[in-house]
DNA sequence: ACTTAAATTGCAAGCGTTTTATAATCAAAT
DNA sequence: ATTTGATTATAAAACGCTTGCAATTTAAGT
């Protein structure tokens, strides 16, 4: 096996110089068209393509992008219950490719470490997915190097790019959906309105849709899951049912959540959407299959990833562009899981 | 922000040269405890942390594990279809992080791309995960770092490592299930026997159950869907509905298209498992949740993923070591869809 | 032909590590 | 005290690239 040819390589065999060879590489047009075909034609026969390791060494830079998640003790593995980072990483990657960016995941458990990663691996830039605690963006803030956050409405949100999703409005189409089909009494299910802005925003707007429609919202409807999981929804799904308040729609920030409702009523010979109407939200691939057919807001979650890898990707192109943030439109998909009462 | 010191500012600050720091921080026994505490008070107060990029180039290593996913003109995107993969990349990921591993993913479309990339990165190793054409292995016996392969049966299998589960006794399984529940008339459906080996061996199970029960394969109830989605699953579904041969159980070679089966069967009023008993193969976290829930062949594919990435590792340390194939347990387990008759 | 300016190219010093070969130090043994 | 042999430490050369600056060539203007 011949040894990979270095740039000293294709300068000896062009007769130039290393940084002349270095010169075609990059583009800078310092270099004449002679000389250029004669070190292109190195390159050529010569099988050559620049180490990566050394470039970043040298620029500084890794022409790698990547995409952090979170994790903790209990929970160590980077995907875990979450169906759908896969559609979102794959957007990414995708961009990435496209662009000559490398993509790299890692999941993180503490700011420090977050920081760490993206110094030692030289990153050109990161994605945040999931939900991370304050501190790790206030430490992010020290990184200069451009940051996307997916879905964040802290503080720190005016701080990076973002990427996210018309959540209130999300909320209202739901809300707004069941009221039409005549429903009165309508829980909402969160994860949870303080700890998670999104759930909040979503909130909103279906308030926003029973006040527009003059339809009240009893507290005792509301409900908050604190985690995603089809077991969760399980749990909240026969609570509700013990609880037999009468209840006759329900809007869930999660499919997955709604999936795991939908299935505890069914167990307990309660029937989607004859009891009860069941909205989602996320639209994953999977919830047009399920029996019933789950109506839900539909975000492209696919997109999130291509738009926050372009946005990434433009900002390295132009590194004093301010602040930007990328809106999605949401969509209601109406199914089977929701009906005219 | 203060520049991010360098192995000569921990040198310059504990007094001693560059090279015994890197030696303290490789434990290369050859420094005196004295000054080894010396240098790691530096080192801890100057908050120095070893620059990747720099190590990479200097050992020709790059602490960096890739996954290759295959991607083609019309599926650009890595995880397409694959509502899995992800917990695969879950799996590698944990126990790369464990061993200080970076994880970096990338779709794949030509063998000599697969062969560059791993060289620009200078990665440690690769995992496959997917169905790739055999020229891609071929050219990459030409890599000398470990290579695993998942879930394949090809002639370059035995150059490699390899991580797989046991398809014939899954096949095996679900054959057997059926025909204990009462089933003589059993579909058997594939992606493809002749172009999926892994199909085959489960093809291969399949058939070994019936023989042993003395039960006829029909070669008519033979299906193959090339393609694993759920709409190639409702259209396979629709196909079987039309053709009305006698079928009363169908074993599928994954759940996705199980699920897009029962769906079709369920829009034309056939329910199952009343009509039709259907077992599916992987266990998807999903297939617990459908209506009827699904009986399936169970496969740990987050194991797959922390078995590959063991795998690797152990090749990194003992590079000699000769080639091991790991193959991971399978699981009936029985639910909803399948009845006796 | 002779300057002068512009366009090309090359030199050499990085980038932050590792590692080989060499030198310095130290302890034990004469 | 000297020699010897370990034991520790260092200098300096890689690793493969980029880039500021200087040197050279080319072109243009008198």
């Amino acid at each position: 096996m011949n040894k990979k040819p270095t740039i000293r390589d294709v300068a000896k065999y062009a007769k130039v110089s290393p940084a002349t060879v270095s010169y075609v590489l990059n583009g800078v047009n310092k270099v004449s068209e002679d000389t250029k075909t004669r070190v292109l034609e190195a390159i050529e026969t010569l099988n050559y393509y620049p180490d990566f390791t050394a470039v970043s060494l040298s620029k500084k830079k890794s022409n790698i992008i990547g995409i952090m998640l979170p994790i903790t003790e209990d929970s160590p593995a980077v995907f875990k219950n979450n169906l759908y980072y896969n559609e979102f990483v794959s957007g990414v990657e995708m961009v990435a490719r496209n662009h000559k960016f490398d993509t790299m995941i890692t999941g993180v458990s503490s700011p420090e470490e977050a920081r760490l990663w993206v110094k030692k691996r030289n990153l050109d830039g990161v994605i945040f997915l999931g939900k991370f605690p304050q501190n790790l963006f206030a430490e992010m803030t020290k990184l200069d190097i451009p940051i996307v956050l997916i879905d964040t409405y802290e503080e720190y949100t005016s701080f990076f790019q973002n990427v996210k999703i018309d959540d209130e409005y999300g909320g209202y189409l739901a809300g707004k959906h069941l009221i039409e089909l005549g429903h009165k009494n309508i829980a909402f299910v969160s994860t949870s309105l303080e700890l998670s802005p999104v759930d909040s925003k979503r909130f909103t707007g279906f308030k926003k849709a029973l006040q527009q429609a003059g339809v009240k919202l009893k507290s005792e409807f509301i409900y908050e899951a604190l985690d995603i999981s089809f077991e969760k929804g399980i749990q909240l799904g026969e609570q509700i049912l013990t609880e037999s308040k009468p209840i006759t729609g329900i809007v869930v920030v999660s499919d997955i959540l709604a999936i795991g409702m939908i299935k505890a009523f069914q167990e307990n010979k309660k029937l989607v959407p004859e009891h009860y109407s069941v909205v989602g939200f996320d639209d994953l691939s999977i919830s047009k299959y399920m029996t019933p057919s789950l109506t839900t807001v539909r975000q492209d979650i696919f997109q999130k990833g291509k738009s926050a890898a372009e946005l990434l990707i433009h900002s390295f192109e132009a590194p004093d562009a301010e602040q930007h943030t990328i809106e999605l439109p949401v969509q209601l998909v109406v199914r089977g899981s929701t009906r005219r009462i």
